[in-house]
DNA sequence: ACCTGAACACCGTTCAAGT
DNA sequence: ACCTGAACACCGTTCAAGT
């Protein structure tokens, strides 16, 4: 039988005729790489072999890992982003947008433990946290309050997407049975059945949680009613 | 002057004539390592070197890097599990457990990029959440209920705890103010004074939380009022 | 400008040797 | 049982050489 070579030099030495990469190619292939096999096995070696080349290579187009997580970020956050909701009442606004970070993160709850604890240096990001606050602030919120409903959401978002989604559970069954302690081996066990109704619990839970703000943005306005 | 070896031996090959490491030292020195330095820098190597040890020698007495996240994990959880709770109403435990979980990870908030988004395999942690379960479904609670207040909670705390208090900022105000989001730049510029504030608004934001859960319990009682 | 191979510093982990 | 030095495999990153 013929072989191949088992060590596949993909392109000679010395600049190719066409650019064989580009921003976009490696950021797709490195959420492709996450989504399937995790942050961890995203490695420049891997990354550059399945895009046919070599690791440094990389380092022409993107600034290291830093920068391949910052391109990752981007992609995840273009599915997110909707400048619409600046034209909606707030409480649409926020269900709205906590709907579409859910979603988004349930598609790739790989990226969450890496995109949720690095900085944000990416312009796309902060254009969309931005116009989440303009959106608030906009309709009588206290920018603080704005930025505290921010982050509560997408840590509620979050939360959902990478309890019920990831690679690496962080509760095991098969450990937790293993210890004492049956109600939380009685839930866990369960989980997996219930994957169909998760997002119908997130439903709910914003809701209440849209409520919440309801209440906050009511009594700073005043504790006076229209009707006394 | 008399200069001190460069290169230090700590200790010559060979059974020292007592044990040079412990479990609790080893997770006390990482903890301390990672408080100071962040997650990153606490190497195998440096861990053991602050030990006075090589960093083979960890290997004796814990179960690589894993085990090492498990120590850190029960030196933590230990500083919030609070067996009392399940004395207490479930509200009060809720706001109990919420306040102990927020105030242990502001202390150390470099903790929380890993043992968030790791597997939870020590038997200190599955204990807590189970404590916590029981004190809800002894009260009439919901099994699954209980286990999305408990991870709401966890999510809430740690939200806040990382976001103020750790080291790698999610927003860093130099990089935002440099972008075109002024209502983000403004907020986060702000966020270094207002550091004495965030305990209040998180008690706040628990306290809203707790509401929330207690209308879900009214609700799940039945339509009906005692006193109709 | 852009890809290559070689090289560097730095990881975690294993293990035989020594007490 | 427990510490050591040596060794291994694997990282990210830099850089001179080549087109």
């Amino acid at each position: 039988m013929a072989e191949m070579p088992v060590v596949d030099p993909p392109r000679r030495p010395g600049r190719p005729t066409r650019p064989a990469l580009t921003e976009d190619t490696i950021a797709r292939e490195a959420l492709a790489i996450i989504d399937e096999l995790g942050w961890p096995a995203c490695t420049m070696k891997l990354l550059a072999h399945r895009l046919g080349v070599r690791s440094p290579s990389l380092y022409h187009h993107v600034d290291g890992q830093k920068g391949i997580v910052d391109l990752v970020r981007a992609l995840v956050v273009r599915e997110i982003h909707n400048p619409a909701i600046q034209g909606m009442r707030w409480d649409d606004a926020i269900r709205s947008f906590g709907i579409a970070y859910y979603r988004a993160f349930s598609g790739h709850p790989n990226t969450i433990q890496v995109l949720s604890m690095t900085p944000v240096r990416d312009r796309d990001t902060l254009i969309m946290y931005e116009t989440f606050l303009q959106t608030l602030v906009g309709q009588g919120w206290e920018l603080p309050r704005a930025f505290e409903a921010l982050l509560g959401l997408e840590h509620l978002a979050l939360g959902f997407a990478y309890e019920w989604n990831a690679e690496d559970l962080m509760l095991d069954p098969a450990v937790v049975a293993a210890q004492g302690a049956p109600l939380l081996a009685e839930v866990t066990r369960d989980r997996t059945d219930q994957a169909s109704d998760v997002e119908h619990t997130f439903m709910n839970l914003l809701g209440r949680h849209i409520e919440m703000f309801r209440h906050e943005v009511d009594e700073s306005k005043g504790p006076h009613h229209e009707h006394p």
